[in-house]
RNA sequence: GCCUGCGUAGCUCAGUAGGUAGAGCACUUCGUUGGUAACGAAGAGGUCACCGGUUCAAUCCCGGUCGUAGGCUCCA
């Protein structure tokens, strides 16, 4: 038998018969790390009990690398649908992937899962752990691995193998009684699984489809040591503190009620001065990018929309129409209709181009019940929104700077974790989802991409995710308990000022017809807001506060000086509320704590002798005594410079 | 929209094997006049989400509706 050279990492070259296993070499040499569950052959991630036939280079992982916990993860996901086979062997298979910390696998079962079966199946899990099943893998032909799997009734692992190309190669993975198909790889034994939790369960439409069965999916996680599965529980916990829902009760900003209707926020004075401040922002910086305000109604007849296209390919998210007249009458759930009109109102010339006006539209849709999502996903929103018409030659640099004003805006949130998203239309929905004309699609796609691309600027391709109208830069953020979200958007329009007859006066005085771009880089208000609230977990910049300072008197006598701070500060356009209860000093400096409020003004006697201030910040131990007009130019500039941290 | 769980005072939550409910915080009043994360006492507060059914009797059991949570699907 020949010799194969082997080069592992950390190791010297070393010469082993052909066909080793990684396993036997772990056995063989010394210095393996025992907490080694796979290798990587060649760069591929590899059974330990695969066969080495050629020379090759071998790492040896544990799960603390990614791809070492990513099989980790996948490997705990067929002990669990072991453990289920066990427990409900009536249960059939389906899927089993990991994702980034986590797993799930979504079964076919009679009835679905309880608390008390979560956690029957957990400790079925930790038994098999206990058993130590050696996890070995078998190649199998196609015809074989239908014979098999139609034997034990698995009808969607039978599926998924008709599904799949003819020539691939099956693999089949056993644990014990267990045989599930999966390409695998995995731990080479169920006793390398002992750090895991069953985290939530819920239903999921096979193949996402939801015409399809549904399925019953459990989540879980798993990690090499019991340190890091605690660990991940306990961010876990620490992000639910930062749900935006929470924190706006907590510091009562909006709420819904039910007798006004789901989906349709209330904002309370200290949530709109979160609005207002935003507005503030965006009007600030389109002022300065040229931007013109209008102002659109909410309402709106049924025929704008038809010529817009929304009746034919948006109307599944429009609230049913009313009737006014005899006329149906739609409630708007996009502004750029108005806009159009308001282009065409008067006549353009290239001089006038680019044409750039905004509006804080409020729009109505009609979002399925079950995905609204506190202020994230809602049936009314304002939109951040604003069109651009400009000529061809202008596109680029209009897209860009739009472009640049989303990053200018997260540059003063500090968001720094974004991923930008080029959604493209899917050509199956053209005629449905999407305007039907595939070669202006393909145009401006590749326009847009050619622009960012000019620009330098990172993004990710997405199919099938487009406006109905034209291709869209989404600016995707992760929300604190993990949800993502698209924060900013901004669109090429190519179908519809055609269709509205938008026209400008060319240089040859020939008419032609603008390009438009939506944009949207503050999104919809309530989404930035509720993501705001979790970016910053509810302390909020001085700037943005609804509550920036509180003056507390030390006692009763001060009332009078305190009253006078509180005067003069209002009166300088800050926001300020005096706490001038019978209570001790540390019972207000508390309450104060729990709202947030950014800076406490104590005043007793001292203050009133030496007419300051005492000054004390959130996050900052030490107080200040200072005069009160130092202290307020000093915030005012704070403020003015919308700094986010003091 | 789909599946499952949940809905008790403003908030966070107890509770009742079916006999119309309780705590802490918040609130109001009184006493206290205090120096950097909870001063003390008293009071007020709820058709137990809503509508039906079973029962002598329903907050509790059953059905429906609405809302909400976790997901799926969808989306700014």
């Amino acid at each position: 038998m020949s010799n194969i050279s082997i080069k592992i990492k950390g190791f010297d070259s070393q010469e082993f018969p052909k066909g080793i296993t990684p396993l036997q070499i772990m056995n063989d040499i010394k210095g393996v790390p025992k907490d080694t569950i796979i290798c990587k052959v060649d760069g591929q991630l590899t059974d330990l009990s695969s066969n080495l036939n050629k020379n090759c280079e071998l790492q040896f992982m544990d799960a603390k690398s990614k791809d070492g916990h990513s099989v980790l993860l996948h490997s705990t996901a067929h002990l669990m649908a072991q453990a289920v086979k066990r427990l409900f062997p009536k249960t059939k298979v389906t899927i089993g992937p990991f994702l980034e910390n986590r797993f799930y696998y979504d079964f076919d079962v009679n009835s679905p899962f309880t608390e008390d079966d979560l956690l029957e199946i957990e400790n079925e899990m930790m038994k098999i752990s206990e058993e130590n099943l050696e996890i070995s893998h078998q190649e199998k032909s196609r015809n074989e691995a239908l014979a098999f799997f139609e034997k034990i009734d698995e009808s969607y692992k039978v599926e998924i193998i008709n599904d799949l190309d003819k020539d691939e190669t099956l693999k089949v993975y056993s644990q014990g009684e267990f045989t599930d198909l999966c390409r695998g790889p995995h731990v080479h034994s169920t006793g390398q699984i002992k750090h895991f939790k069953i985290l939530s369960s819920s239903a999921a439409y096979w193949r996402g489809d939801e015409k399809n069965q549904t399925l019953q999916r459990v989540y879980g996680t798993s990690f090499q040591n019991s340190k890091d599965l605690k660990k991940y529980l306990q961010m876990l916990e620490e992000q639910k503190k930062r749900d935006h829902r929470k924190i706006g009760k907590e510091l009562d900003l909006f709420f819904f009620d039910d007798e006004v209707g789901p989906g349709l926020p209330l904002w309370t004075p200290s949530g709109t001065v979160l609005i207002d401040e935003l507005e503030a922002l965006a009007k600030e910086k389109e002022t300065a990018n040229g931007y013109l305000r209008v102002r659109t109604p909410h309402l709106t007849k049924g025929d704008l929309f038809s010529k817009s296209g929304h009746l034919d390919h948006y109307m599944s998210s429009m609230f049913s129409p009313m009737d006014v007249d005899g006329i149906d009458y739609y409630m708007k759930p996009m502004n750029c209709p108005y806009h159009h009109k308001i282009f065409a109102n008067t006549p353009k010339s290239y001089r006038d181009l680019p044409y750039r006006i905004s509006e804080y539209g409020t729009c109505y849709r009609y979002e399925k019940s079950g995905e609204l999502f506190g202020l994230m996903r809602v049936r009314s929103m304002q939109m951040n929104d604003g069109h651009i018409y400009c000529t061809a030659e202008q596109f680029k640099e209009e897209f860009i700077n739009v472009c640049n004003l989303y990053m200018e805006y997260f540059k003063i949130f500090g968001i720094e974790k974004y991923e930008m998203r080029l959604s493209l239309h899917d050509p199956e929905g053209l005629g449905d989802k999407f305007i039907d004309n595939p070669t202006l699609w393909k145009k401006t796609e590749e326009d847009v991409r050619n622009a960012l691309k000019g620009a330098n600027l990172k993004f990710v391709e997405s199919v099938g995710d487009a406006a109905f109208y034209g291709p869209k830069i989404d600016v995707q953020v992760w929300s604190s308990i993990g949800r993502e979200f698209t924060l900013a958007t901004n669109q090429v329009d190519f179908a519809i000022p055609e269709r509205f007859d938008l026209t400008y006066t060319d240089k040859d005085g020939s008419a032609k017809t603008p390009l438009c771009i939506h944009r949207a880089p503050l999104g919809t208000h309530e989404r930035f807001i509720g993501f705001l609230i979790e970016h910053f977990g509810g302390n909020f910049p001085l700037w943005l506060a609804p509550k920036q300072i509180t003056i507390l008197p030390v006692s009763d006598k001060f009332n009078d000086y305190a009253q006078q701070i509180t005067t003069d500060l209002r009166t300088m356009g800050l926001r300020v509320s005096l706490d001038n209860r019978s209570e001790k000093i540390g019972s207000k400096i508390r309450d104060a704590e729990m709202q947030k409020i950014n800076i406490m003004v104590i005043v007793g006697e001292k203050e009133v002798e030496n007419k300051t201030v005492t000054v004390r910040r959130r996050f900052i131990k030490e107080q200040k005594e200072m005069s009160l007009n130092d202290f307020s130019n000093e915030i005012l500039t704070e403020i003015k410079e919308r700094r986010v941290s003091n």
